[in-house]
DNA sequence: GGGTCAATTCTTGTATCCAAGTTTGTATCC
DNA sequence: GGATACAAACTTGGATACAAGAATTGACCC
């Protein structure tokens, strides 16, 4: 797990680590949603004074991962339906270019690339490693848009795969989920290899489309973690 | 010119005022690329600590918008070749998936609505008010987006925008491309109302690329303004 | 026992001070 | 005159102190 916060900072500093460590807390889900945290708390576990906490802070609340009111106590965000309806879209809107371009210019080696990274996937699912498949389905859609020639895409993706990604960990039954995953992206691959841009597309939105199902089922037993949103 | 900067805060504070009032001055480019502008400086301006400035830094840095490095001056973000590029890109996938679905969506009123809009902005050129014509431009993506039924998607745009925006401005002749653009817009509202989401998303794609031939020329003779991204 | 009100405690917002590093200006030497 | 070195001023980063508002808890009254 390279740097994945601050992709074009120089020098880690203290609030890096800060917001790193927060990152992950909340992203793991072990910092669960509607949890309290306190900036002096927070900088009395780093050793440091309150000052660098609240830059982190305001960066985590960019990320829309926490939630700071004035005089309030800040918390980390819950889900919004709203939030997850822009965030879907989003990637969809940027996945599907990013996929259209990789089908465009994939040549030979971007597609041995595709397949050997995908054999990795099988290997993981063979073993039942989700972290290591996790971080395989990361690079698979990195390389995506590194055959596209639009890296910066995956940025966007990560971004948003982490706003929605701690709401998964709710999700039972992964096991079930990396057969029909492996073969998303197996079709993904085929349509990027023959250059189908169309095809592409459509794979990537079904592949997407999964997602749709698994937060539905988390959303009506985990209700307590979502915003009530009464619109 | 409503709230721009934070769409999601209730009360409105100094740091809000501070982003907001350099937000505008960097967008218009009173602040060129590349000015220095200081923590103390501000403060000093608005009769407040260093505090809410640093905070204030924080967010504009966030939106890219300035460049704060330790211990060295803060400095107005220099166009980056790069920055553009990305903001392209996203604007293009972004901007592609709201037509398609306005245009999948738009029923009767929402065409009025696109038209009237539209004829707006004929009185605009015809009044050469450039101003104004720069407001309903907004507008009408912004209808876009509330006609497909993602009204989120205009926040991106928005934000893509601004980063952008600004460098527009070092252009001249806008008088010349304001025909041409309602042109396109024409175009685009056609398509939406008649329901054909390929041709909207091409329409949409010919009006962005209007901005590519814009931004080249701009970076030939404004070199000054751009960062040296030597690759 | 339940409800209401007040005080205490906890929260973030702001101001000020000190530290560390960069830049810039100046004086001096060649 | 040009270059170099030193020093002063200016920059942000971090720590500490104080202020204002929100929430919780407790006591007191009904």
């Amino acid at each position: 797990m390279t740097r994945m916060i601050t992709p074009t900072q120089d020098k880690r500093g203290i609030v890096d680590e800060i917001v790193d460590f927060l990152y992950a807390e909340i992203t793991s889900l072990r910092l669960l949603p509607g949890t309290r945290i306190s900036e002096p708390d927070i900088a009395e576990r780093f050793g440091v004074s309150r000052q660098p906490v609240r830059d982190a802070f305001r960066r985590l609340e960019a990320m829309e991962l926490i939630l700071v009111r004035p005089k309030k106590a800040t918390e980390v965000r819950k889900f919004s339906a709203l939030a997850i309806e822009k965030s879907r879209f989003l990637r969809a809107a940027v996945e599907a270019a990013a996929l259209r371009e990789a089908a465009k210019k994939c040549g030979k080696a971007d597609g041995f690339q595709l397949d050997a990274c995908i054999a990795m996937q099988h290997r993981a699912l063979a073993q039942n490693d989700h972290a290591g498949f996790g971080v395989l389905d990361y690079e698979f859609h990195q390389q995506i848009c590194q055959i596209g020639g639009v890296p910066y895409a995956f940025d966007v993706i990560r971004a948003e795969k982490a706003k929605v990604d701690r709401l998964c960990v709710l999700g039972l039954a992964k096991e079930r989920r990396m057969p029909e995953l492996i073969a998303d992206h197996e079709a993904i691959a085929a349509a990027i290899k023959a250059n189908d841009p169309e095809a592409a597309a459509s794979a990537g939105m079904l592949h997407l489309s999964r997602l749709d199902e698994t937060i539905a089922a988390i959303r009506i037993n985990n209700a307590a973690y979502f915003e009530d949103d009464r619109s």
